[in-house]
DNA sequence: AACGCCGTTCGGCATTGTCGAACGTCGGAC
DNA sequence: GTCCGACGTTCGACAATGCCGAACGGCGTT
């Protein structure tokens, strides 16, 4: 890619992947798996230690991710608009709907969730902000996909069994979405789970985020195994505010 | 530095301007203050565009942190052995004491929060896993300094009237510190709050982290205005116990 | 209407980072 | 105990790389 900085493209690579993997990783099985020399790995390894990017484990010599990350990305969450306009909405719509409220944005073919509000009654969650969900399985990622100018990406896992992979089927199933204006996922991502959400927009009428909740499937739908109604209202009315907050009312 | 990637150390060194800042910054500023070329500094911001490390607003042209980060930073907390051992210890030392518990570790001259556990009674609190905190006016940060190799940073910023600001002043109370095993501060950050807080070592019996908590002065001290010494045990209870988790003790 | 500031583009130069080979060290295998 | 292999690290030479500075177009202000 001409005009960017190969280097850092280099170094966001070695980040991701050491993201992406267990933890520690070799400096030897990074330069082998980005193709690139082990003595230019390892300058670009050094520089990310010296900036607090990466850490290295002094006894096995690997490498892992720096906490200077960790404050980079509290102070994403402290700059961002959508997370910020959407606090005040999350806690009423948890009050609510009585379930947990998450809100998402896409990162890399992904739903970035970037805030999460715990249901108001039971006890202890693992609190989800900054994981990755996949789109074709959430209700978040689908409403997302749905407003999205990119098409769905090409590998659809299966996470159970019903679980959309055919890509025809998902496409039907983001008309509905559009025709709709939300999205429901019941079982799709994990057994006996469901969720509802709707799109945020953003400034011009563009969808920037989704908002949504999701608990066990006997709360979130009736006897018909359909998403209650007042509860997709709940949600809709909570994406629409969010999005007046974020300016979509002006033009 | 030789042997280190320029560009990667000016990228990180953009990304530390965007996070301290207010939020947006425009990129003459940056080139500015980093005594950059504007075209230089273009390229750069437009390679952290493509790998999601910083965002446009398409409005006014200015740059602010970007999603990316968001993941690496909570992957980071998924990989930190300090703040995984800590989970099991920081739930109960909570429970027992009744009050807020929080991991540190220094970076950059400051305290970065790892882990935060609320206060098991109280409501509403805002989590601050990723802030930084000053060295010198937290428990956290005197029990940091007191085992660090590295010297007291300069500048002793004055929060309220009890902040330690002297470096004299400051060395004894780390030799105190080192003398006792654990730290106190009494409302040297913010009028009515204080902490206790004492080392966590890792392997070698190096001290990587500290573990404390924090509350209202009247329910940390005692009638004399000092730590309720059932509390200060607690706190190094926990701090032991982390620590034998990480391998202090082995060796 | 002209000015100043912004973000962006472009071409030439040399600084910069890349490569590949060689080194020291550690662990496991035999 | 002694290989052997793999690891992280260092170094020097080449040229590809990304840096610089000047020029461009758009926008808001004066």
């Amino acid at each position: 890619m001409p005009g960017t900085v190969q280097s850092i493209e280099r170094a966001a690579a070695i980040l991701r992947m050491l993201a992406g993997g267990t933890g520690r990783l070799g400096l030897g099985e990074i330069a082998r798996s980005l193709d690139l020399a082990k003595g230019t790995t390892h300058g670009i390894l050094r520089t990310l230690q010296v900036v607090g990017f990466v850490e290295q484990d002094k006894a096995s010599g690997h490498y892992q991710l720096g906490a200077a990350l960790l404050h980079l990305g509290t102070s994403y969450l402290d700059i961002n608009e959508l997370r910020s306009r959407s606090i005040n909405w999350a806690d009423p719509l948890a009050a609510r709907s009585g379930e947990a409220v998450r809100i998402g944005t896409v990162l890399e073919g992904q739903v970035l969730v970037v805030h999460h509000v715990f249901r108001p009654d039971d006890t202890f969650q693992t609190l989800d902000i900054g994981t990755l969900l996949p789109l074709h399985a959430t209700a978040l990622g689908k409403v997302l996909l749905a407003y999205r100018s990119a098409g769905a990406p090409g590998e659809l896992e299966q996470f159970t069994r019903r679980t959309v992979v055919a890509p025809r089927e998902l496409a039907l199933a983001l008309d509905e979405v559009r025709a709709a204006g939300w999205a429901a996922e019941i079982e799709e991502l994990t057994l006996g789970q469901a969720a509802i959400a709707a799109p945020i927009r953003g400034y011009g009428g563009l969808v920037v985020g989704a908002i949504g909740i999701s608990g066990l499937v006997e709360r979130i739908c009736d006897t018909r195994y359909r998403p209650h109604p007042r509860l997709v209202g709940y949600v809709r009315d909570a994406a629409r505010a969010v999005s007046r907050d974020l300016g979509a009312a002006r033009h």
